[in-house]
DNA sequence: TATTGTTATACTCTATAACTATA
DNA sequence: TATAGTTATAGAGTATAACAATA
C-alpha cells in the first residue's frame, strides 16, 4: 500500500493548509487575506521590493501577485513606483496604512508561532525550522 | 522589524508550496493534478472512505471535493456508490484505473520524499515528521 | 534579443450559503 | 431537527501564453 500518515508531503501540506485555514478567519478582522499578509510580512522584514522579489519572497505565483498588488494599491496598502536607474523595475513598498496593519498583525503573526510550536524545547524548535530550510534548499535545482 | 525568515507558518508554507509545484510538473504525464492524487494517495493507503473523512484526510475543502471526485469519476479514476446503511452516506473507492495510476504514482512520491530528505539522518527524518505532527495537532481545538 | 512586469484566458480552489435527501 | 453531501455564487489562485516597455 502507501504509507500516507508518514509521507513528509502530506504532513507538510496538511500544516500547512490548518494553519493557513485558522489564520484566515483571525485576520478576516483587519481585512486582510493571507495572501496579502504575506506581502506585508515580507515587506516588513526586507523592506520595499521589486516585483519578482517579492513573488520568491512570499511563494506568490508572478501573475497571481502583480494583480493582487493592484488590489493592495487600490486599498492603500502598499505603494508602486518605477525604479529609476531601470524603467522595467517596479518598487513596492508599504504605505503609512500597511505599516500601521502589518503592525496590528505581527503580535497574531507571532502567537501563531507559539500555538504551532507548544510543546516544543528552543531546540527542538530551532532545528525544526533548519529542516525546513532544508528541504527547501533541497529543491532549488530543481 | 518581523523575523520572517525564522517565522514558522512561512517556513512550512514555502516549503509545502515549492514542493507542490514541482510535483504538479512530474505528475502531469499521467494527467493528473496534485489535488487529484491527494485523493488517489488517501484511498490508496486507507481504502474506501466516506467524503467527509476524504475531506479530511486530503485537506480539501468539502465543497472542493465533491466536485473534485465528480470529475475523478467521470475520468475513470473513483467509484462512488451510497452507503447502504446510511443512505446519506457516499463511499468513494479507488476503480482498476485509478489504483493503476496511483501505482504509477506512487515510486514517483517515494522519490519526492527521497529528494526533500537528502541529507537527514533516518532519526533526523523521523524526528521531523514527528514535529509537522505535533504542529497539527497542536491546532486541533482552534 | 533578453528582461521585467502586466494582461488574457481557461480552469480550479475557497468561502459562504442555500439546498436535497436521509436519519 | 440534525447530518451527509451537493450545488450556486462570487472572489481569488494557478498555469500558459501573449504582450508592452525597457535594456
Amino acid at each position: 500500500m502507501f504509507d500516507l500518515a508518514n509521507y513528509l508531503p502530506y504532513l507538510i501540506n496538511r500544516a500547512g493548509v490548518r494553519v493557513a485555514a485558522k489564520f484566515t478567519q483571525d485576520v478576516k478582522s483587519e481585512n486582510v487575506s493571507v495572501q496579502e499578509w504575506r506581502v506585508l510580512a515580507a515587506l516588513s522584514a526586507y523592506g520595499p521590493q521589486r516585483m519578482s522579489a517579492l513573488a520568491d519572497l512570499t511563494s506568490i505565483d508572478r501573475t497571481t501577485l502583480s494583480r493582487l498588488v493592484t488590489r493592495m494599491e487600490e486599498g492603500g496598502l502598499v505603494l508602486r513606483s518605477r525604479a529609476e536607474d531601470d524603467g522595467r523595475e517596479v518598487h513596492i513598498s508599504l504605505s503609512t496604512k500597511g505599516s500601521a496593519t502589518a503592525g496590528h498583525i505581527i503580535p497574531l503573526a507571532q502567537r501563531y508561532e507559539e500555538i504551532a510550536l507548544e510543546g516544543f524545547s528552543a531546540e527542538e524548535a530551532a532545528a525544526f525550522k533548519d529542516m525546513l530550510k532544508r528541504v527547501y534548499a533541497n529543491f532549488d535545482r530543481l
